[in-house]
DNA sequence: TTCTCTACTGTGAACGCTCACAGAAGCATG
DNA sequence: CATGCTTCTGTGAGCGTTCACAGTAGAGAA
């Protein structure tokens, strides 16, 4: 029984009690504690025993006050919630982040920036410089806060292009136009010519993206392009089953439809099962996103990968080099045609 | 243009800048700033006058460095990851539980405790006093990462009734089995009365109490227990699909069907589909959580609300209180039926 | 007047760490 | 022998707060 247990916790060692412990001084300890350049030998081998034995665990408070590095990073969701909870895609990335973060002994904190009381206090929080960086979820124009850490020049990761923040901000992407490239010509591929596309919202980079792939899969195999297969959503499930419904109305004989995420995919499912029609039989439908989403659904979806884990790596890996001082840079990382039922 | 903005941060106001513009000590800001109890009017005015002419934000470092506390939260995670990427509850209580604290200022820390070496370095961590409680998401038995943050006496509030951790633990929990049984009655008053279960692990007591629920109420309605209506799932969708089929098999006379998780019960709905039987005219089911998969589901899922916005505000209540030197407590939040089209 | 009490204010010390600097020791070079 | 260089080590200062304490001013009571 070496800590008594009622209630309150032990003052933890300092570096002091380890400078102690293995008869050498603060600074040594200190050395040894952040790379151990010059240091001896005998001396890095003693504070690692000391270390050990005391169980020190270096205390962030002091050493933040002293650096000015917060050795954390936040994970911003600017978006409306509600896309948070229904889009499994946030998820993964979040995992993704506070993975990869770990790896480096890195906490994220989550903030969400809903409510203008919250952005405001996000935003001071931010500024303050008690966060090193920010991951930021935020795929509409016209974000007032990324705009703001922008310009105090907090170090900033989009995932997705942003929109308006001008070249400044760091952003990883999937290849959106070559993702839905691949899948319309998957749907050729298969023989149908009258391909229909739900598109995601065309105020985000990503939406028109896969749009334009879309546009240029047609152009180049000689289909004619006609604007009654074409319905916008906003990635939500909600808005894929009301496309569906209108494309079903605006261009009957659709045999296959290329929608710009799963979640919109499982509407559209639903919507074709009411109407009668038989997927893929009557009509092949392919996704976007490969989320849990696309396994979820019946049948099984085809779908474009987009890969998360891939994305929350680079991400963390871009802010945390912009953190160390380099420059803000753009990654773009290929997508994966994902076969199952649905085509 | 007030501030350079060539990539460097500029220094922020200290509290010594805010006192000078005040013409007030350092003290004095600080006691204003924490609460502003002996302050006369006119010095309470002034630093508040300054604080908004400067722009000053509280160094948190400085502050956590003497007070010990570091005013911030830890939100845990040791499921196993999968769980959190399918289940969309926790997606709503991570929501929940990072706007309750944000209303305190107190930032939520995410740590997830996948592989043994995360593990380790989160116990470090939470034990070194980074953070001054933890909001723990672990339903299963035998969580030793649990076991060693309450012998270091770390504040700690379960989601969910915790097992083996003693009654030391702080927990907030829905009530599991009056859900179970206004879910069961429900079925019995559509005048069902082959209604079989597919319940939760019944490692946690989550699980066990809904099936508890469910066999109170046939024996207080005279219907017989069969344990050929009875079987078990993990929470998960694919399991739901599992259970389904076998209780098809086991008692094909089936009529109604209370499923412990909405995202089980989405398999079910798939699984009794597949099998021709219609839900509710054939087959009536009831799921449990009212998760967004409940609306996602096809036909939309009657099921028993657990009050998440409730839990998580109770959640960080109760860890708050903790933190502040109460005991620990037990908290048991009512649920409530909501009907769809299911049932 | 003198004392006590309350309301308020300022000051130095401390929290635990890193950083800059000074210096010691060892070795090669002039 | 002095000089310089490299490698290593210890020390004092200071990061921006809060806290304990000392002190002041004014009001009321003796």
């Amino acid at each position: 029984m070496t800590m008594s247990n009622t209630g309150g916790r032990r003052r933890p060692p300092t570096i002091h009690d380890v400078a102690r412990e293995a008869g050498v001084s603060r600074g040594t300890v200190s050395r040894v504690l952040n790379g151990g350049h010059y240091v001896s030998p005998a001396a890095q081998e003693a504070v690692n025993a000391a270390i050990r034995k005391t169980g020190y665990v270096v205390n962030r408070h002091a050493r933040s006050l002293i650096t000015g590095r917060s050795d954390s990073v936040g994970f911003l969701l600017t978006e409306p919630q509600e896309r948070f909870f229904e889009d499994p895609n946030f998820n993964v990335l979040l995992r993704g982040c506070t993975q990869a973060l770990a790896a480096h002994d890195i906490p994220l904190l989550l903030m969400l920036a809903g409510t203008r009381d919250e952005r405001r206090r996000i935003t001071r929080y931010i500024t303050a410089g008690h966060v090193d960086g920010v991951l930021l979820v935020s795929s509409h124009s016209g974000d007032p806060v990324a705009e703001e850490l922008r310009a105090a020049g907090v170090p900033l990761v989009a995932c997705g292009k942003p929109i308006g923040l001008g070249s400044k901000v760091s952003y990883v992407a999937a290849d959106d136009r070559d993702g839905a490239r691949d899948m319309v010509r998957h749907l050729l591929s298969l023989g149908r010519r009258r391909v229909g596309v739900v598109t995601g919202p065309l105020d985000t980079p990503g939406g028109v993206e896969r749009l334009a792939g879309y546009r240029e899969v047609l152009d180049e195999a000689g289909v004619g392009f006609d604007e009654r297969l074409v319905v916008s959503g906003d990635y939500s499930r909600a808005s894929g089953e009301a496309g569906a419904e209108r494309l079903l109305t605006q261009a009957p004989d659709v045999d296959a439809v290329f929608v710009a995420s799963d979640l919109m995919a499982q509407g559209v499912l639903a919507a074709l099962q009411r109407a009668g029609r038989r997927v893929p039989e009557d009509v092949a439908v392919g996704g976007f996103d490969d989320s849990p989403a696309a396994v979820a659904a019946s049948p099984e979806l085809t779908t474009i990968r987009q890969p998360w884990d891939r994305i929350s790596a680079e991400m963390v890996r871009v802010l945390l080099a912009q953190i160390g001082g380099e420059d803000p840079a753009a990654v773009i990382l290929p997508t994966e045609l994902v076969r199952r039922k649905s085509t």
